[in-house]
DNA sequence: CTATTTATGTCAGCCATGTTGACATATTTT
DNA sequence: AAAATATGTCAACATGGCTGACATAAATAG
C-alpha cells in the first residue's frame, strides 16, 4: 500500500522537465527526491550476478528457473512442494514445468512423507548437489571479488543492506529459511 | 518436523565442483564455500524491488519492459536507440514491441537527430516523466526506509558494493552514465 | 464410515518478453 | 555510385510466468 503518488499526477500539467516541486527537507534533498544510483546499480549489479550462470545452464537445456529450483533444494533437502512454491512465489504449474524435467534427468528427486505419504518431499541427488555448488560457485567469485575490493565488514555491510530491502512481512521468514538452511549444510 | 535428511555426498557425475573436498584458507572457510546469505538475499531483495512497481504498471497494461524503457529514456534524454538497446541488452525487435506501445500512447516521443537525421533520439513527454518519477519514487521508498534503518553511511556502503558487484567491463560504463544522466536531471 | 479437505499433478491455452533471421528504408560515409 | 549505418518490421520460436478445469491419493472431520 503506502500510496504514495501525489507526484504522478501531473499528467497533463508540467510541460518541461521541472519534476521537482519538492517539499526541502533542509538538507537540500527532496523528500520524494528518487535515489537513482542505487535504482541503476541494482539493475546492473543484479543482472551480471544472475548472469554468471547462464553459459553451464546452456549447455544442461536449462534456464534460470531449473537454476532457482535445484539451487532451494539443495539448500532445503526434504522439503515440501508447497514450501518450494512459497519460496519462489510461483504457480504449481510453472514449477511442474521444469521440475519435470529436473526429475526425469536426475538432478532431483522426490520421496513420499512419512507422516504425511501425500507429501513428496524434495532432495537433490549427487548431481543436483553438484550442479547447485557449481552455480553458486559461479556467483561466489563475484561475490568475493567485490568484498576483497570493499574493506573488511564489507559481508556484513552488504548483509544488512540486502535485508533491509526486504519486505518487513517476508523478512523474518527469509533469515528463518537461511539460518535453518545454514545448519542443513553443517550437518551434511 | 522436517527431519532435514542429511543429504546425498557429491556422486561421480561430472562437472561439478566436489562437494566439499575444497582447500582450507586457515580461517576454517573453504576457498570455494559458497557464500549463500548474499546470494539468497540478493535474490529476495531484488524480487521485492523490482515487484513495487507492478501494481502501477499493471493497471496501465504494462510490464517491468515498458518501466525500464521509461525509466532510462527519462534518465538520459535525447539518446540513440542505438544507446537503449546497450543499456538494456535486448535486441531491436524486443524493444521495438513495448517501444511502439509507449509512443503510442504518449509516454515518448522520438525526434529526428539534428546532424545525423537517420537517428530517432528519445525523449519522454511530461506523461512519460511521470510514470518514471511515480515508479521511482516507489522503489526509493523501500531504499529510503533501509537506509533509516541502517546507521549512516548506509548509502555511501550500499553503492560501493553494488558497483563492486558489476562486471569490471561494464563498471566504468554504468558510472559515466549514472553520472551523466545525473547531470542531466539537474539541468531540468 | 462417509464426506470433505489437503497435497500434488496434469492438460490446455494464454501472455510477456526474450531470441534469430531476413529484409526494407533513409541517410551518411567512402 | 557504392557501402556502411541507424532504424524499423515481419515471421517464427523459446522461456517461464499465468488461469481454469480436472484427477488422484491420503489425511481429517463429522
Amino acid at each position: 500500500m503506502a500510496d504514495i503518488n501525489s507526484n504522478a499526477k501531473n499528467g497533463a500539467s508540467g510541460g518541461g522537465e521541472t519534476a521537482s516541486g519538492a517539499p526541502p527537507t533542509g538538507d537540500g534533498s527532496a523528500v520524494k527526491d528518487p535515489i537513482w544510483d542505487i535504482i541503476e546499480l541494482l539493475f546492473f549489479a543484479y543482472r551480471d550476478f544472475v548472469g554468471d550462470p547462464d553459459e553451464v545452464l546452456s549447455k544442461l537445456a536449462f534456464g534460470r528457473a531449473h537454476h532457482r529450483v535445484v539451487h532451494f533444494v539443495k539448500r532445503n533437502p526434504g522439503m515440501k512442494v508447497a514450501d518450494l512454491l512459497d519460496i519462489l512465489n510461483i504457480t504449481k504449474q510453472s514449477l511442474g514445468r521444469v521440475l519435470k524435467q529436473l526429475v526425469d534427468q536426475g538432478y532431483i528427486v522426490q520421496k513420499e512423507g512419512a507422516q504425511d505419504r501425500r507429501q513428496r518431499l524434495l532432495y537433490v541427488t549427487p548431481k543436483g548437489e553438484a550442479l547447485s555448488l557449481q552455480l553458486a560457485q559461479l556467483q561466489t567469485e563475484r561475490i568475493k571479488r567485490a568484498f576483497g575490493e570493499l574493506g573488511p565488514g564489507a559481508h556484513e555491510a552488504a548483509r544488512r543492506f540486502l535485508t533491509a530491502m526486504i519486505d518487513g512481512d517476508n523478512r523474518e521468514g527469509v533469515l528463518r529459511q537461511i539460518a535453518r538452511a545454514d545448519r542443513a549444510q553443517s550437518r551434511s
